[in-house]
DNA sequence: AGCACGCCGACT
DNA sequence: GTCGGCGTGCTC
């Protein structure tokens, strides 16, 4: 038979499909992938949309011939309309929304083949009870002899075993290491008939409200917003609705930010399910995440934790999203397909007829919004597990502190007194500032200059333990100059304090307790971020000095102060979402004193200790919902999201003018047709506000509309405008639908 | 996105 | 006279 097969090839921005031609004994299915000819490229990836039977042999005699690849659809069908409703939603073309979907070895064509993986086993003729050095090892043994089935190497990693771990167990005739193989084993309900190990935890009220609301809900499409303080055990709610969604048999997705992908965490799923459990982390090797690709489409695995991209991964008889932290903004991609996974996660629990819980300490407004206006059921669990209580917050006036060698690093003379306090009493502490490397900039104190990125309007930042400046935009360092080029000046000022100076002055001032600090660039990789954990939870280090990363799903028992060192860069940004940024972050690494029987307390250090946010966000009698509402109304009066749509129109190019050019005539182009978009607030062509990156200059348009529907007519029709522009080779347009930032 | 084709200046 | 710069348009 001929056939007509409509092809979106998975690396060009066509907005069309192409048709080809197949001579084949049977149709192959949408979804599969085919090599196709295109202009002189004789071999291009692309997918399957539609499947015809050839009108006639000379029609189809016109087109060129296509190599189908698969014998198995590789789009399921809901990630395909996914794909679909995400080429739509965000103007971005369907084929590379396919790419964006598919696990790298299958864009390049490879097959979707399981490739065996490394796995241990215990020694048939291994004793019942050997003695072991460390407890770890013991631990590891045990699960190795409670396994009926081989454990992944790579499992037991993401369960924080090391590989010198592994193979110590190897050496001494313990363990072997076997290969697990792509059987034909049946899915996994079949396998497994108790899902559960266990059945977990008691719940307090709150709990059981929550997990019953759902499972109620459960083969059915339902968006929940699960609002609970830090600690008022999310995780327990999350694995007591999944285990009701095994019982049926049926599977779930569950996504957290990429920094929450801790052994803990994990270890609570694997402790609670029989049924297998999936990772998947930017750690795995492309042939590792094909495995998981494969085992999940085929229902050989019962559940998959993974960062944003996870989301696009096939499970069969899903019935289960949840999105923990989801006011994250790692869930939004900020580069080719902007989507943002809580959006796409929506359509995809539609699409399967299934529920949808949102989780976090700190929802984000456009979910208080969506839960306010009635389109997500609010769950609330406000009493901390346990017997926590709630940390006590002072306010310190940095303005008061004197000015000390620890005030010059960011730690004035009341946290620095209270450190000592906490320390003394064998408790740790935890310092967050949101700045790396040790200083902000390098100035000449003789002529001024200021160090600058040479292919960035950024300063650079001082980095002292590798003797660089290095630009944190796009990363490129320089030698730690010792005079200044212009001037030759020999005094060279190092302003404004990351966490690598506080770090110095904290080993300095407190020589004999470990400090540990956590940031992008201490930490080199997981396996060295778990090790630094590790040193906390068994009391090594007292001192915890970072970032972001501290902020975010960590729990640290022992630690009794929290002391954030500088707030006020969130309190005066011109992004209207700062105030909701600085509360989420407040809030959240607030929640990280005083988790377990010991009472915490959190000092705060501003030099405007009059600012009515930071007195919201410690007022104990305040939950942050109560603040989201308030910020939520500010927002709501200067119609700013998510009580109206917003995006972005971007371009950038080597050449300014072209850039700032490109704008201006499409604005032009676009304004005769004006009248038809009259609800729209079109802004200026404007400069980025860090106009050069990269060596290449970004302008930017921002487009605000009370309706959803109007604004898709508008970029849809920028978009058309956009392809009809000439002269601007090598310009680069986009839109950012939904953006977290302005540009 | 690639790639070819075509129309301009500056070289042996 | 040709080499090669990029700007334009096409690819089923």
């Amino acid at each position: 038979m001929e056939y007509q097969l409509s092809v979106f090839l998975i690396s060009r921005p066509f907005t069309c499909a192409l048709d080809y031609r197949l001579s084949a004994a049977s149709p192959p299915q949408p979804g599969c992938r085919v090599s196709v000819p295109l202009g002189t490229v004789s071999a291009n990836l692309g997918i399957i949309v539609r499947v015809q039977e050839a009108p006639s042999a000379a029609q189809s005699l016109k087109l060129k011939e296509a190599i189908v690849l698969d014998e198995k659809p590789v789009f399921a069908k809901d990630i395909y309309e996914l794909c679909l409703f995400a080429a739509d939603y965000y103007h971005y073309p369907l084929g590379q929304c396919f790419f964006t979907a598919l696990p790298s070895l299958l864009r390049e064509g490879r097959p979707a083949q399981f490739k065996p993986e490394p796995a241990l086993r215990l020694c048939p003729g291994a004793p019942a009870a050997p003695s072991f050095k460390s407890e770890d090892l013991a631990r590891l043994f045990e699960l190795l002899r409670q396994s009926p089935a081989p454990l992944l190497k790579q499992e037991l990693k993401d369960r924080g075993f090391s590989a010198t771990q592994l193979r110590t167990l190897v050496k001494r005739q313990l363990a072997e290491e076997v290969e697990i193989q792509d059987t034909n084993e049946p899915c996994w309900q079949e396998r497994c008939k108790a899902p559960l190990k266990n059945s977990g935890l008691e719940l307090n009220a709150e709990q059981s409200q929550a997990v019953s609301e759902v499972c109620a809900a459960l083969g059915s499409f339902k968006t929940f917003l699960l609002d609970g303080v830090t600690g008022s055990g999310k995780t327990e709610v999350y694995l007591q609705i999944i285990a009701a969604v095994l019982q049926r048999g049926q599977s779930a997705l569950v996504l957290v930010p990429e920094i929450a992908l801790t052994p803990q965490t994990v270890e609570r799923f694997y402790q609670r399910f029989n049924a297998p459990v999936l990772l998947l982390h930017s750690a795995l090797s492309d042939q590792s995440r094909l495995n998981v690709f494969l085992t999940m489409q085929s229902g050989r695995a019962a559940i998959l934790i993974g960062t944003r991209s996870a989301l696009f991964t096939p499970l069969h008889a899903l019935g289960l999203i949840v999105i923990d932290e989801e006011h994250d903004s790692s869930f939004k991609q900020g580069d080719g397909l902007r989507y943002h996974a809580r959006t796409l996660a929506l359509k995809r629990a539609e699409l399967n007829a299934c529920p949808l819980v949102l989780g976090s300490a700190t929802p984000s407004l456009e979910s208080v919004w969506q839960a306010q206006n009635g389109h997500y059921q609010l769950l609330r669990l406000t009493q901390r597990a346990g017997n926590a209580v709630m940390p006590e917050c002072t306010l310190v006036d940095l303005r008061k502190e004197p000015l000390s060698l620890g005030l010059h690093t960011g730690i004035g003379h009341t946290l620095e007194d209270a450190i000592g306090e906490e320390t003394a009493r064998g408790n740790q502490v935890l310092l967050f500032l949101n700045r790396r490397g040790y200083a902000h900039q390098l100035v000449c104190h003789n002529c001024g200059t200021i160090f600058t990125c040479p292919h960035c309007d950024s300063a650079l930042t001082v980095h002292r333990q590798e003797g660089k400046l290095r630009c944190h935009i796009c990363d490129t360092s320089l030698k730690l100059p010792e005079r200044c080029p212009h001037c030759g000046g020999e005094n060279l000022l190092e302003n404004g304090f990351g966490t690598e100076q506080a770090e110095a002055f904290l080993r300095l001032r407190y020589p004999d307790l470990g400090i540990e600090r956590i940031d992008r660039d201490s930490v080199k990789n997981k396996d060295n971020l778990e090790q630094k954990l590790q040193r906390i939870r068994n009391g090594e280090s007292s001192i915890l000095i970072g970032t972001q990363m501290l902020a975010k799903g960590h729990d640290f028992p022992n630690v009794t102060l929290v002391g954030i060192l500088d707030i006020d860069g969130g309190l005066f940004s011109d992004d209207f979402r700062a105030p909701e940024y600085t509360a989420q972050l407040l809030t959240q690494v607030a929640g990280r004193a005083g988790r377990a029987a010991k009472r915490g307390r959190v000092i705060i250090q501003s030099h405007h200790p009059d600012n009515l946010l930071i007195h919201q966000v410690i007022d104990p009698s305040l939950p942050y919902l109560s603040l989201a509402y308030d910020l939520l109304q500010a927002r709501l009066h200067l119609h700013l999201p998510p009580a109206s749509c917003q995006a972005f129109l971007l371009s950038n190019s080597l050449n300014r003018e072209k850039a700032h050019l490109y704008l201006l005539q499409l604005l032009q182009t676009l304004t005769a047709r004006l009248p038809q978009f009259r609800e729209l607030s079109i802004g200026p062509v404007m400069s980025d506000k860090i106009e050069k990156r990269h060596n290449r200059y970004h302008f930017h348009i921002q487009v605000l509309s009370p309706d959803q529907g109007q604004l898709h007519a508008f970029l849809q029709a920028a978009l058309q405008a956009a392809s009809l522009q000439k002269g601007f080779a090598e310009v680069r347009f986009a839109i950012d639908v939904d953006p977290l930032t302005l540009y």
